[in-house]
DNA sequence: CCTTAAGTACGAAGATTTTCGTTGACAATT
DNA sequence: AATTGTCAACGAAAATCTTCGTACTTAAGG
């Protein structure tokens, strides 16, 4: 059951998880990916390893089998997901304002003067009306969300 | 079980969704968030009911027992819950930086003018040194009950 | 070969979340 | 008073998510 692409469906906590590990050191056998979530956490190896066969299953991970040892990639980018889960929560719990998600995240924390200077940067190129910006490849206009779906975020 | 207070656990899917709902219109009764649910997606009323049981459980809402039918508020505020969830995942999803967070939010929708005035202040604000600013009361732009019968994303 | 180590697949138990039917209490209407 | 409607409480089924044991397969040494 491949999920066909673009209907790659929100991460599980555990699954989130995997992912973060993933985009760090992959690609990545099962074993590598479990050494690295057991110096977080302790976890059993056939867990990971389910997970992985699972996240497969829904097309968040791809994987090449031609060695014995499987190799495990992402199959979206940080950034890329990075930005599904915050349009989504910026419907979920700030009515679809992701410009007012921004502010509350801006308001919570300290900021580097880099970082500023890119927000500063991104400002500008808004208010100047283009409507391309640079942090992300390619951003498409994706629609449709699941109705009954699990998730948590 | 009634939940010692700064313990509040992270509200489930259902449960943020009952939450989103008692914000814009609490008090309420279980009778005014049934309605109000069903007008964006069709759900049992024991099954509304339920939910804010267990949530009174959690803490996550209390309710007035004073006359047969029930009244829930919740019992934190939206701006509270907003903060705690995009701390919660700048964690889990941007190692910690809620910057980064709000570069990405930032970068992914169109906003207002009113909208990127404020994140201007804000950030003039962070950069003369007033770190500390609790929870800006933007109330203006704030209000935007879209009516969402089904238009997600 | 035979044994051991490392791997995947599978199934299923546990835990959590979501949903609703049923029951009994009480109120409102006739 | 009897019937009908509304409500909270409860239990439990259903769905989903998490975890791991077991079985089978293949590679590596001796």
């Amino acid at each position: 059951m491949t999920n066909p692409p673009n209907t790659l469906p929100r991460p599980t906590e555990s699954e989130l998880e995997l992912l973060r590990i993933l985009w760090d050191i992959q690609p990545a056998t099962v074993r590598a990916i479990f050494d690295a979530l057991n110096q977080e956490r302790p976890s059993g190896y056939t867990t990971v390893l389910k997970l992985l066969q699972i996240m497969t299953a829904k097309g968040l991970v791809v994987r090449d089998e031609a060695n014995r040892a499987h190799v495990y990639r992402s199959a979206i980018s940080q950034d890329a997901m990075q930005s599904k889960i915050l349009k989504d929560l910026s419907v979920r719990l700030f009515s679809g304002s992701a410009a007012q998600l921004a502010l509350h995240a801006l308001a919570m924390e300290p900021a580097s003067d880099t970082e500023l200077d890119e927000i500063r940067a991104l400002l500008k190129k808004k208010a100047t009306g283009a409507v391309f910006n640079g942090t992300n490849a390619s951003a498409e206009t994706q629609q449709r969300t699941r109705a009954k779906g699990r998730g948590e975020l």
